[in-house]
RNA sequence: GGAGGGAUGGCAGAGUGGACGAUUGCGGCGGUCUUGAAAACCGUUGUGGGCCGAAGGUCCCACCGGGGGUUCGAAUCCCUCUCCCUCCGCCA
């Protein structure tokens, strides 16, 4: 959610960043709407001091004959400030609805772009790898070592469901231990284990509602959501709170199943475990100052880059442009790794400099010191990384002539000391 | 799943229809005293919205878990939802 303020005084500003969203946003409604909504308040508010006044008057006068036609005169007055407050309600309703429905603002840095062709490659790090022989895709490596099992996925659950199995599930296993452990242990970070379902209230505040409904399971029965990220029960952590500054940054590291119908994407995708309903991720968060978002923003791309740098793997860093920024980033890098087998670079982190867009939905602040007076806090997120994406990586960099796959260095102590999976 | 009790300011805890945005205590902040500190004493201590304004305002409105209702008037009465606690049942 965007300031009111800022849209009532520069309109001409939203309109303009919005555009180069590539989103339409409904910014003349909401100047009307809040047009509308001071001009009743002004109107019910004058009548309300005047009843209170009058309803004051007449516990004085104790029951006394007088006190009638005061009574009269206030249930009219209750009458036009119920038929008044209603339409408060509607308007403000209307508002809100119509501000829930407005993206976050690119941060001036962002490249101006009209989709992700005008995304931005930062930097790429790390040798891509020489092969001697034709690097298979983990689609052919996994059945073959019996580490993945897509029929039987498929047979429990439907498409876009598998198996992992033996040391397939181990090394998944092996790798979120050992991703917690680095941002625990080197980035200063918290863990945090989280519900994987939610009420529908933090999927508001994270901003996937309204806009990415038909991506998210619902349980009607219970009216539980489950989460398609960390992120959404991490945002809720703090919400309608005001935090104290010292406190602050927060830094927090969640290891999560995630669920995601994807609608959107029905035919991308679906070889391999690319793309999944159910899949693990590790993801940070943080809770920051508004000055100290953008540096922060750096360290958890970073951070993200630190997981690829160990394992051994090729990455890249890329600048989203304007037009391929989604709905609640205010800047947002991703971090692709190079798989070998698939032959392309896959997306396993998104970081994104949310600035106060989450923290104005859930009401989350800090304050400065003793006495002042609150302020809506930053957030950020960034995956840490994605877990099928990572073993794709894993699988396909580090094969073998023979098929088999030898365990990077930094996962062996969580393999049991199994070097290679054969 | 059944039965009962509860939700009030940073915390504890009064308040069961009108002078209550809310007694009191603790904590915090400022001050007096003191070489300094403690104690004691005095003062102060929430959030959001509206209006006017350059800063600001001895201005107005709302907020006692959320929503609705009764009433001239609701923290207080009624309905409902959520959450917490106690007991019973079931259970990884």
């Amino acid at each position: 959610m965007l300031d009111l303020k800022w849209i009532r005084e520069k309109p001409e500003q939203v309109r303009a960043a919005i555009a180069t969203l590539q989103i339409t946003a409904p910014i003349d409604e909401i100047l009307a709407l809040d047009e509308q909504r001071r001009s009743l308040l002004c109107e019910v508010e004058v009548l309300r001091a005047r009843r209170n006044k009058v309803s004051k008057e007449i516990g004085r006068l104790r029951g006394a004959p007088e006190a009638e036609p005061l009574k009269d005169e206030m249930r009219q007055v209750g009458q036009q400030i119920k038929a008044l407050d209603q339409q408060v309600k509607d308007v403000e309703a209307r508002l809100h609805d119509a501000m829930m429905n407005v993206p976050n603002l690119p941060h001036e840095s962002v490249p101006v772009g009209v989709d992700e062709s005008e995304n931005v490659v930062l930097r790429t790090e790390g040798e891509l790898r020489l092969f001697d022989f034709e690097p298979l895709p983990h689609w052919d490596l996994g059945p073959t070592l019996d580490i993945i099992d897509f029929e039987r996925g498929v047979k429990m659950s439907g498409t876009r469901f598998y198996v992992l199995k033996g040391l397939g599930a181990r090394l998944q296993r092996a790798l979120i231990a050992w991703m917690l452990d680095l941002h625990v242990q080197q980035h200063g970070y918290t863990e945090i284990y989280p519900p994987f379902m939610v009420r529908e209230e933090c999927l508001w505040v994270d901003g996937k509602l309204p806009k990415f409904r038909g991506n998210v399971y619902h349980d009607a029965e219970e009216d539980f959501w489950w989460i398609g990220t960390a992120e959404t029960p991490l945002t809720n952590l703090h919400r309608g709170e005001i935090l104290a500054a010292d406190v602050l940054p927060l830094s927090y590291v969640a290891y999560t199943a995630c669920f995601r119908r994807e609608k959107m994407s029905a035919g991308r995708d679906v070889r391999g475990i690319k793309r999944g309903h159910q899949f693990d991720k590790v993801e940070m968060f943080k809770f920051t100052t508004p000055e100290s978002s953008y540096d922060e923003l750096e360290k958890i791309v970073d951070n993200a880059e630190d997981v690829a740098r160990l394992l051994g793997i090729p990455h890249r860093v890329v600048l989203m442009c304007t037009g391929d920024l989604g709905f609640v980033a205010a800047k947002k890098y991703d971090v692709e790794i190079w798989t070998p087998g698939c032959q392309e670079w896959l997306e396993v982190s998104s970081v994104s400099n949310v600035e106060a867009f989450q923290a104005r939905r859930g009401n989350i602040r800090f304050r400065r010191e003793r006495g002042a007076r609150p302020e809506y806090v930053h957030t950020l997120n960034g995956s840490g990384l994605a877990l099928p994406r990572t073993l794709i990586a894993v699988m396909e960099n580090y094969q073998q002539p023979d098929g088999s796959i030898v365990v990077p260095e930094v996962l062996r102590p969580y393999m049991g000391g199994v070097g290679v999976i054969r």
